[in-house]
DNA sequence: AAAAAAAAGCCGGCCATAAGGTTTTTTTAT
DNA sequence: ATAAAAAAACCTTATGGCCGGCTTTTTTTT
């Protein structure tokens, strides 16, 4: 009767996803240096040393939650996108602005500073960045013809979007915000094209 | 004999800016957390006891190290630019890419999930924001002739370049940072124009 | 005498460690 | 094969050292 092989193996790994999901919570609500222990614990309904026991240190923590949060937000599929005009508006909603992408620009700033975690998460880091350009590579194409173009004109949509996190908090709405996303396709979306089978299975 | 009229004051005024311009390079280096009175009064040259009778609380230490940080920003001159693609460049270079403005955004992704702190500051932030926007006005006028294009188009320069700050941690070099915004310049530095008189003295 | 600066002390929260207790898994012995 | 014993994993609670922010008190300067 080993169909379930290691229930505690389960146990441990639904306890593992549950606080990590409490980390991204916290961290988008509050900002990296409110996420203690204690704070991710309580919104994870467990005891601090039941997180000290999955995550040894507070950095331990961090870097599995930013895997997660990596793994998500490169696995977030686009449903077949139309044009690239409607998939890159589908970036900014569904991708960029929220939460999780909140959280994981915590962890970003957070690293800026922090050398230890800078060390700990860069190879990730770099990782993910791959992965995001092969993956523009298999959805876009410039009308250039230069495939440098589409990677660089993916990261700079990024960049944009980043840089309007940021700005969000003070005396610009929502809709001023919209407004500058689609300016900025506007202006970047004449000069890519999606690629013949957008979507990998 | 008032020729110096307040010697007090004018030493007291000395040491408020001491302490902003440490508080500023603590921001810089060791990001918002880590910014205590106890490092900006070491940083400073100053005891606590100092930093505390300036200001008496954090919240009013970051909010001056901010004034002054803001007028700073909005008051760098840029020696008379040749063309639109130089002033754009320039303000990358001496503007954004700065330690001031990466103390600049520490202060204001702190703000993000600090309320206290947002509301102290906010109304500070947008006077600024129009008061760049009046800059961006003066500056450059649209090829379109619609002057909220001007506005818009610089902010979102502004956007993308704060932005690129963000994603210059993991593993993209300067010079890669650094030809992203050579290709945004090339996009819509053909939309813009220098206005007659740029350098208002 | 008043303002400025320095020093000292308190409070609270943080991270980390350690000592139990409980549940699950593995090993051993019959 | 199965039941008992041992080991390991999981979680809780308690404790301690540390540091940042605030307040109060003392000293120095003007």
């Amino acid at each position: 009767m080993n169909l379930e092989v290691g229930l505690q193996q389960a146990k441990s790994e639904r306890a593992r996803a549950a606080i990590c999901d409490a980390t991204i919570a916290a961290l988008a609500e509050v900002g990296y240096a409110e996420t203690s222990l204690n704070r991710v614990a309580s919104m994870a309904d467990f005891s601090k040393g039941a997180v000290q026991h999955h995550f040894p240190t507070k950095e331990d923590l961090i870097a599995a939650t930013l895997d997660t949060l990596l793994l998500r937000t490169v696995q977030s599929r686009i449903a077949e996108p139309k044009s690239v005009e409607d998939a890159l508006l589908e970036a900014w909603q569904r991708f960029i602005n929220t939460p999780a992408y909140r959280a994981l620009m915590e962890v970003l700033n957070a690293a800026r500073t922090d050398a230890a975690l800078r060390q700990r998460i860069s190879s990730d880091l770099v990782d993910w960045g791959k992965k995001l350009d092969q993956q523009s590579l298999a959805r876009y194409q410039s009308v250039s013809g230069n495939a440098e173009d589409v990677v660089m004109l993916l990261n700079m949509t990024r960049s944009f979007m980043r840089g309007l996190l940021i700005q969000e908090q003070y005396g610009v709405t929502a809709a001023t915000t919209l407004n500058y996303v689609r300016k900025w396709i506007e202006l970047i979306a004449p000069l890519l094209k999606l690629s013949e089978q957008s979507v990998s299975r």
